[in-house]
DNA sequence: CATGAATGAGCCTTCATTCAT
DNA sequence: CATGAATGAAGGCTCATTCAT
């Protein structure tokens, strides 16, 4: 009953398209001719769309390496001895970042958040769990407000992180600025 | 005084194009094709090129209409008496519609936040204007933070209805919530 | 009975027309849209169009006035004190020099040479005749072969100036080289 | 040692698509529409597109079957016991023949002279080698003069196919005619 | 008679996807 | 399984010419 016999050199052909795909989001953005991705990888179009049906699937192996710092960044805001605001600002900062990793993934993210089924989606609801015990660990120290959620603060940063995300000009101020308005809202602390 | 002796049936044919146009963006979103537009319009695709060479043009004319609108919230938003809190929640909620005119506005509407010289930028930093002085104007009554600028503030409204916008499903909740999210920040107030 | 009382402002239209072809001719050939030539002139296509129906058109007005230089060249020699031989060198690289006016030009010179009956070739006969004239002074001194006529001198010299004329190098030498061909052929004159 | 693993199929397309353009190229000359040349040949225009990236290319390809015959001719000028004068005049014919197969053909003929780079420049040029070897030959036997090399005896036949190729009537004399130009000259032989 | 808006076929190119090899 | 050739429907844009104003 040998299951799948994963030949060797496929599987060494994916890790490879994979590697180069994630070389073409960098420099280019993620809308990269597909074609593109496969010629420089050294296949055919036709080996890619085997190991990736949709460009989704691509973006979603791509982004598991992403994944692996973000989860390191989760690890240490879990057991680090910090307030529950200090940890989820951290946190907003640390997924902005990722979801900033290449031009034009917000739009994906945001996606994947409606259609929750797609291969992204998989990737991302594990984000969106950290992000639902964070804040459940914060709103136990009374840091958040009562109607945060871990998706309603995911999808705020996805917001935030997008409309920073300028073609050239990365002004940060505006990232940090926007980072403010989900963090602090507008509106003046009342009984200031 | 002849200053632009617009021709009677030019005038005419603009303006069933940029209706038509509305049509296409309410029905199949920003990116129907131009040749559709103009297919559907009755006109060739050199007519609908003259009139507005890029699609970016034809954006900016359609988005003129819904201005109107806008322009009229706002003037009521003005004289209303309202406290500034009020007030300017009140014109987030109308720029978020604004702004969610189409499927796929959002994205333009950004790209011209950034390179501000295109036909559309034009437009939006009328909208922005207004933002402005209703932000100055919630100031003096002490309702925003410091950090808030008009700018800012069109862009945080940008980027939650954007984040709110799904493909198919409004859900009219996660608006509510990120614009929650915009106006009070996740933080619990200092203090509490 | 009167015959056509041709309004001021129409020939004063056709002129501005013309004057404007020739410097768009000059700076950028033949090819030059029709439109951007009448927009450049202030007029609207359909003015261009009343005045000069085809392109040829155009080009034979605008070729009537480098044609009255090149008529001063033809009495000069007709007049001169200069053997055939001479004469009819001269001739050529005159000839060679107002083929070459503009970018393009020598294909519409070489089509009305096979269609007689349009705009340029009856300007162009008034050319030939004048190389028929100097073929034939040429002949009674004995300085031409016998199988020369006016017509194949011109369209000979008209090969020449075409295959001369590069893009961008204006290259004289080979111009030079190829009137040599027309001239002394590439066999060594017999007997040496 | 498979050095070019090329795909039967596809290089019976590539040859399919080249032979219906020859047949395009004879019947309407070289401005026929490539949309036209895939359908006829029952491809899409991305097949073409993939076999030929530009127009040039086509040619290129095209011209190398009529290559083949003027090699012939080539080969068998070069072995034949005959004059240089007899064996250049008769090379001279043939490239004639070579440069109007197709209507059109002088133009892009002469734009590969200037630009060199391009594809057809490179099947040009083995022409061109050849034109040289037989003038060198022909030189040996002081049978052309000093100027004559084979760039400029290339470009001065093609000058004069140029100028004898109308619209639609072939008029042979006058090509003929213009041979004699290039061959002889206008100028009666000095000393006569 | 001047105007310039309208026409609309046609150009080349791209690229996600399929399928013969 | 890998390959890469083939597909073919768009896409935006141009411009000589016509004709309503």
């Amino acid at each position: 009953m040998a299951k799948a016999p994963v030949r060797a050199d496929a599987a060494r052909n994916k890790e490879k398209i994979a590697s180069i795909a994630r070389e073409c989001f960098v420099e280019q953005g993620l809308e990269v001719s597909l074609d593109a991705v496969a010629k420089r990888a050294g296949v055919g179009p036709g080996t890619l769309y085997r190991h990736f049906p949709s460009r989704e699937d691509l973006i979603a192996e791509v982004l598991t390496a992403e994944l692996g710092d973000l989860e390191q960044v989760y690890a240490s805001l879990r057991s680090a001895d910090l307030g529950g605001e200090e940890r989820l600002e951290r946190w907003s900062v640390a997924l902005r970042l990722w979801m900033t990793s290449y031009a034009g993934l917000p739009d994906p993210l945001r996606a994947s958040l409606d259609a929750k089924a797609g291969p992204l989606g998989v990737k991302c609801s594990t984000v969106i769990a950290w992000t639902d015990a964070l804040v459940d660990q914060a709103r136990r120290d009374g840091a958040v407000q009562d109607f945060v959620t871990g998706r309603g603060f995911y999808r705020a940063v996805l917001g935030a992180a997008w409309a920073a995300s300028a073609s050239d000009d990365p002004r940060e101020a505006d990232a940090d600025a926007l980072g403010r308005f989900v963090r602090d809202g507008w509106r003046a602390a009342p009984g200031v």
